[in-house]
RNA sequence: CGGGAUGUGGCCCAGUGGCUAGGGCACCUGGUUUGGGACCAGGGGAUCGGAGGUUCGAAUCCUCUCAUCCCGACCA
């Protein structure tokens, strides 16, 4: 690429939309440019990264066998009707009519016309294993869309999904997509974490997140000291413990008066305790069904625990009508102990830990002091229900303790079960010749979210710093005067050959000043400079610089192309 | 959806009732420069987010509306 014609205009200055680094290297290099809230044109420069990751994506999974479709994004609502996400997939999904009045959706994720496609193809356990992933734009209508490509609304995703026979084969499936994940994010040069995380309204039971590290995440992400043990925050275990107490500390239950007292802190102060005394009572819809949760009161309840517990769908605060008409009193009072409605009780292991503790009353301004679970009243089922914090205990080895870092997920690999394939009637005749629902797993990688990752993790206050695998050029040839005609001939060789041995060249032969084209350089981020000026030449040596260490070296001009060819091999391993 | 804020050339910002709406960056022309975002001179580009209203007079005040950003809730 010649700069003088590229369709490249960089920016000094950023706009203050523009939040993280990122984005604010991302519009200054001229890569993306917003179009509406979340949703951003591609530039050239942005498009050759993107390209290269794709590339790299492909080459992995066809490595493990996978095939490439193409889904359309416009998709028709039985389909989703037919899963059942219609329903419940929420504002996110957009959806519209066409002339005929009939309902359809931008495609926010894939699984429905994916399942769709295969169930009209599969008819035997001989056809399977399937993997069959696409790249290509979704559209999810975020709340709040940000930070550039790192949350937009529209996004350019990896989605693969695996069909097999068996949980067994579908679980051979999913490590072998954890693996080509692993691979996928090496080679983008990235650091990153595989974790454990939560399923969320995708459903299925297992599943990973591949968080690349950086202070930027939105993501929190617990990790071991000591053993491998990572998982999402959300998702992260609580150590287990066994209780006994002792029941010689029990005193008696008592009724006290708290006018106005609702929050743990004012009912903490109030009485005069801790707020590990108290239980935290709150009443929550998981699907249809209202459930009482307890936790200790310096806990923080956690929603996608309750939701995989219960298998749900949706799981959300009950509003202070529904609240009123179970506990029989305002919200702020509600406890386990004489509920107006009897729900299914739903405590954290925590709770059973806790001697002579305070809870509401179910009765407008009163709270229960001294109240010991098993004497004064059972949980329906007991599990783990909260947040896990840094600093706790790891709940896999004994030694360990839980770190906190942020994280950007560049991708969640799932086992889905057949939770659509049973939906969608995704059915084939196994060995025994009976017809059985394939056991599917999902699999996506953000393309745009994982550009935005490695810019977040490779930079310096003079701009990006590309990981060679995914630069839009690899080196660029910097001629400083134009009106010498060595350096002009030089430059222009060298350019021809480097495109001749395969490497992405581009040279800035703009009129403009060294400094402009150094900081440009800097800015964009091309992990080799070629400078090729007046003094240098007239010795026969060029100026290379390695943007990463800022290194220069001067070199004879017959011997940067091997210079290149083994820096971009080295750079590559 | 709740809370907060902002909309003035492509980008950053000034202008808070009174002459033809300013500056910096960017852009065009000429000249001087030429190894870390040059300087001088000249020039083009804005219905001040939109609609309505108040006023002799509105970028500025009022009403409505649209858009954008931040915090929260929410989210593969």
């Amino acid at each position: 690429m010649r700069l003088s014609s590229a369709f490249l205009k960089t920016m000094k200055e950023v706009p203050k939309e523009a939040q993280v680094v990122s984005h604010q290297l991302m519009f200054r290099a001229g890569m993306i440019q917003k179009l509406a809230s979340g949703i951003y044109n591609y530039l050239p420069m942005a498009l050759r990264s993107l390209r290269k990751i794709e590339a790299i994506i492909r080459e992995e999974l066809e490595k493990k066998g996978c095939q490439e479709v193409l889904m359309p994004i416009v998709q028709p609502a039985e389909l989703w009707k037919e899963s059942g996400r219609w329903e419940y997939y929420g504002a996110e999904l957009l959806r519209f009519k066409d002339r005929k009045d009939s309902d359809f959706c931008l495609g926010p994720t894939h699984e429905e016309v994916i399942t769709d496609m295969v169930r009209k193809n599969l008819k035997s356990y001989k056809q399977l294993p399937w993997n069959l992933y696409q790249i290509q734009s979704k559209f999810r209508d975020e709340i709040r869309p940000r930070f550039g490509l790192m949350r937009g609304r529209e996004f350019i995703m990896k989605d693969a999904y695996s069909f097999d026979e068996s949980v067994e084969k579908s679980l051979e499936n999913y490590q072998l997509m954890y693996d080509a994940y692993t691979a996928i994010f090496n080679r983008c040069g990235l650091i990153f974490k595989a974790v454990d995380a939560a399923t969320g309204a995708i459903g299925g039971d297992r599943s990973h997140e591949f968080q690349v590290l950086a202070e930027s995440g939105e993501d929190g992400i617990l990790s071991c000291s000591h053993c491998g043990y990572a998982a999402n925050e959300e998702k992260a275990a609580i150590k287990e413990k066994s209780y006994k107490l002792d029941n010689s500390t029990f005193i008696s239950l008592e009724e006290v008066h708290t006018p106005n007292q609702k929050s743990i802190e004012e009912v903490t102060e109030f009485l005069g305790k801790k707020p590990e005394e108290l239980i935290k009572s709150m009443v929550y819809m998981v699907d249809e069904e209202a459930v009482l949760v307890l936790v200790q009161g310096n806990k923080e309840v956690n929603e996608a625990k309750i939701q995989a517990y219960f298998n749900a769908n949706i799981v959300h605060l009950a509003d202070d009508k529904t609240v009123e008409e179970i506990t029989g009193a305002a919200t702020g009072f509600a406890g386990p102990i004489g509920l107006n409605k009897q729900i299914k009780i739903a405590a954290d292991n925590g709770v059973q830990g806790i001697i002579n503790m305070v809870c509401g009353a179910n009765k407008t301004d009163y709270h229960l002091t001294d109240v010991n679970i098993e004497r004064d009243f059972k949980a329906d089922v007991l599990g783990d229900f909260i947040h896990a914090a840094a600093g706790e205990p790891c709940p896999v080895c004994e030694e360990g303790i839980l770190e906190e870092h942020r994280g950007i997920e560049v991708g969640q690999v799932f086992y889905l079960g057949t939770k659509y394939s049973k939906s969608m009637s995704c059915n084939f005749l196994d060995r025994n010749g009976k017809e059985v629902p394939a056991e599917m797993g999902c699999y996506g990688i953000g393309v745009g979210r994982t550009l935005a990752a490695a810019i977040e993790q490779n930079h310096d206050d003079n701009g990006i710093i590309w990981p060679m695998a995914i630069a839009p050029y690899e080196v660029l040839i910097m001629p400083l005067q134009l009106k010498d005609e060595d350096v002009v001939n030089v430059s222009n060789t060298l350019y021809k050959s480097f495109l001749e041995a395969g490497i992405d060249a581009a040279i800035d032969d703009r009129n403009e000043r060294a400094g402009f084209k150094f900081n440009d350089a800097d800015l964009i981020g091309y992990p080799v400079q070629i400078i090729i000026g007046s003094k240098t030449i007239a010795e026969g040596m060029v100026e290379v610089k390695v943007r990463a260490t800022g290194e220069k070296q001067n070199m004879k001009v017959a011997e940067v192309k091997d210079w290149m060819i083994n820096f971009k091999s080295e750079a590559l391993k």
